[in-house]
DNA sequence: TATACACCTTGACGTAACGTAAAGGTAAAG
DNA sequence: CTTTACCTTTACGTTACGTCAAGGTGTATA
């Protein structure tokens, strides 16, 4: 079972330029070399090849592999755990690039109209960015690719008269708050009010809503506190009581 | 407002090397050349520059990104339509390997027996690639990449013994359905039994279940010819009869 | 005014993982 | 013996710069 460089390469689907190259950075070299200085392969280096294939698959830098496949001391365990950190994080950048595309899509194809409300365009600007960078890569985990795709198509391409729908619904939302923290009750009348205004402001940027969703925001209102900071802006406990509420609204308080 | 090129280049935020490249290439020429040699920058290469970092940032070649700048008759939509499209398919092929990689891991962490039965590894790899190959980018756009991550970690970190859990609740569901169709009504008591050992069965592979996914999948097994001709290999017709079953099971039916 | 020091120039090598000639030796077939 | 197929090494091209190196320029200070 010997072969020659190209039977080799097509044996194992590589080019045997890339065979040479591995010769050359010493990660594959050939069982021996004849006396014409051929390049012989035998099953040995098949399967060495085969492990080098696999790591390559995962996108895993040639230099890695070495390591991996010749230090005797090196653990692929750890390898592999460190570079699935370095996917992610490919993963998230893409994430964002993605939402960016988007995002300027939307301005090129006229959905959004450039400016002349500027308030208008930074109140878009920072939904957008508030999607993805600040809790852009729990909410694609959590909820997915195309629903936060969708979410900023959606913000994108509002008009202004949805954006003044949207801030007429929040200022009630906000008002209905104010009402139920003064009875004290996040189960009161004004306060279930208020939580679903909240719904129907959150169904203006959401493609689907879902009670796990709304309950799991209104959760976070609380636990990132530069959400806490906006609600509680007005008057300290405001984002725990709309939570509360909207636990209540959901039936997601057991 | 003229700037020499290290100047400009900290207003930028890019080395001067960027901007000696940039020249070369043509992407981005100085102002003007001052006596000395020396390149002098504008006002319109502040703007220039700003469109260049903006595609840039976007994981755009500067080649391409010359296109869209220089040509007028390019259609910037276009080029980030297409980029789009691109930026997409590397998303899809870094969650292959991310999965890839998790599978490997649970190997080398000995969670999976390496072999002894052949069977089971098979079972597990073939679960495993239907969650990505198959049906991987849909599930990923719908239920999150964490959801879909999680799925093939417990499939991959699953025992024998479980394995043979899971053998069973299946067949005890396949014989529920099979009495279900003999009766011919989906909110029968067979019928429903069979969808809650569906539910059962599905829990060994999701990290949290929900009656939204479970219909879902229900109605993927008749979408989905691959799906339809597993479940319609007994009996043509159960697919169907089960994504019925299991539409009333979960209250979607309506 | 001499000099130190900051800033500019072009040229060129290095990066990752090969693809793609080019120039020349070798093996097998006709 | 020639053609053809296959092998060898050498070396340039790819992307978007980072990083010297060698040498010219501008300006503040001793």
């Amino acid at each position: 079972m010997e072969y020659t460089i190209t039977k080799f390469a097509k044996l194992a689907g590589v080019s045997s330029r890339t065979l040479r190259y591995y010769d050359e950075i010493g990660i594959l070299k050939p069982a021996r070399i004849n006396s014409s200085g051929y390049r012989i392969y035998g099953p040995e280096q098949v399967n060495q090849l085969q492990q080098i294939l696999f790591y390559r698959e995962l996108g895993m830098e040639l230099e890695k592999i070495r390591n991996i496949i010749t230090s005797p001391t090196f653990d692929p365990a750890e390898a592999l755990s460190e570079h699935r950190t370095k996917l992610l994080a490919k993963r998230t950048k893409l994430n964002k690039m993605i939402a960016s595309v988007d995002q300027s899509l939307a301005a090129a194809e006229g959905r959004i109209t450039m400016s002349d409300n500027e308030k208008f365009e930074a109140f878009k600007q920072k939904l957008v960015d508030d999607n993805e960078e600040k809790f852009g890569e729990e909410a694609r985990e959590k909820y997915g690719d195309e629903t936060v795709d969708k979410s900023n198509q959606k913000v994108l391409g509002m008009s202004e008269e949805k954006y003044a729908e949207v801030n007429r619904i929040e200022m009630e939302m906000k008002e209905a708050l104010s009402k139920g923290m003064a009875i004290g009750d996040p189960a009161s009348e004004p306060a279930q009010k208020a939580a679903d205004l909240h719904r129907k402001w959150l169904t203006y940027f959401w493609d689907k809503y879902t009670k796990e969703a709304h309950a799991g925001v209104a959760q976070m209102y609380v636990d990132d506190e530069r959400f806490t900071a906006y609600y509680d802006h007005q008057q300290p406990g405001t984002a725990e009581f709309l939570r509360d509420a909207v636990h209540i609204y959901t039936g997601m308080n057991s």
